[in-house]
DNA sequence: TTGACAAGTAAGGAGTCCTAACTTAGGATT
DNA sequence: AATCCTAAGTTAGGACTCCTTACTTGTCAA
């Protein structure tokens, strides 16, 4: 054991200068989407749009609206623009018809798999760690996204560690604990996913709660 | 060795995942600070402002712009406000004639003082993680970061591993490798800084690069 | 059938962001 | 000293983001 060094004593403590650094990569995507973006005449909301309905294959603006964290006349004004550029279609719904189905259109999915790729400078300056290091850093960011969506503070995301199919720590092999029920098959840190098809979101957040409390390291 | 599973095939890249994970936190963000500086009476733009002036301790427009990744006139609009509220005097600088001094008014640090906290919400979701998870989190961050900011795609921040006074590795102890020869102590990844008073950027980026080859783990 | 509630659009307003066009000051060159 | 270039900042104007409030239309249950 040592004693408490200058910098035990003289720093901000850790959990903020993490808060700080997070803040720093907000500010980076911020500026990065605008630019990203408006190369290719869209702007950053439309990109989002284009993404989000090209991984769900179609949504209703109110769902939109709930992933990319605004209110529903947000999402309509931003539609509305891509319907009159042609990258949109609107389809009524045929369970209800007072909701709406977007769809991409064909020129709407060749600008959703470029803009999609916005985030490729993010993904290479991951690079710069070392795979046992991105594997703690994957599994730290999920469990602060899971403990802001159980605080309401962030969007859902249908995630391993918040599904009905997921068994924490089910296998006591080191590099594979975790089970997923729905493909049955063993999953370790570095497989968990944030957005998964098969999702079924947990009645009871066990799973969820049994991943912040038990995942290692 | 054991062969691929399902979930080594069947899955996007891990950096890639890494990136969504941080954009979701990057949609939180933004979110938050719309929410937050509304609730003060400010947009979050100013916040942001009145937060880097009060740790700056008075700084140019031009300084402010560079740091908050927007253009010279964004910033002018905003302070134009935080001027007619009473939160931020504008002096001439003595040194130069065309330039600005923006310092805060009493008021001003109250209000910054308050703004300062609104990633609050963040730093204690970081607490679900373990305090070697932290560590091993920041260390990730600073790398990131500082990735970025050799590509230009980021704010040059004052950060320890882009010092003068910083010696990576220049220690054999695990828990403590690194020495700051400002301060002439020892210091581990866990007090790595990213905004220090004492920072100076290190003409030939050889401290930073050393820190992104060599640190631990 | 009527009345509450949900999905979506429209209207209006504050803020964010940009580029382009000034204004004024500093510094170098003649 | 006169001139020209460059830097700091503001103003002007436009697209987009984001909100709240106020409809419109459709669902569903009493």
């Amino acid at each position: 054991m040592s004693g408490k060094s200058f910098f035990d004593v003289h720093s901000e403590p850790l959990e903020r200068r993490i808060a700080t650094a997070l803040a720093k990569v907000g500010t980076a995507l911020k500026h990065q989407s605008l630019q990203a973006a408006g190369e290719r005449g869209l702007s950053p909301l439309q990109a989002q749009i284009l993404v989000q309905l090209h991984l769900s294959g179609g949504e209703r603006p109110s769902d939109l609206a709930d992933r990319l964290a605004v209110r529903l006349p947000t999402i309509s004004d931003s539609v509305r623009v891509l319907v009159d550029k042609g990258l949109v279609d609107r389809q009524r719904d045929a369970d209800d018809a007072r909701a709406t189905r977007l769809v991409l259109t064909e020129a709407g999915r060749t600008e959703a798999r470029r803009a999609a790729g916005f985030s490729d400078f993010l993904a290479s300056a991951v690079e710069a760690m070392s795979a046992p290091e991105q594997e703690v850093f994957l599994n730290g960011m999920l469990k602060m996204i899971r403990t802001l969506e159980e605080r309401g503070q962030i969007p859902l995301s249908s995630m391993c560690v918040s599904c009905t199919h997921f068994r924490p720590n089910a296998h006591p092999r080191e590099d594979r604990p975790h089970h997923c029920a729905f493909v049955d098959a063993p999953l370790g840190a570095r497989h968990l996913r944030l957005e998964c098809h098969e999702h079924e979101a947990a009645a009871a957040p066990q799973a969820a709660a049994q991943f912040l409390r038990f995942s290692r390291p």
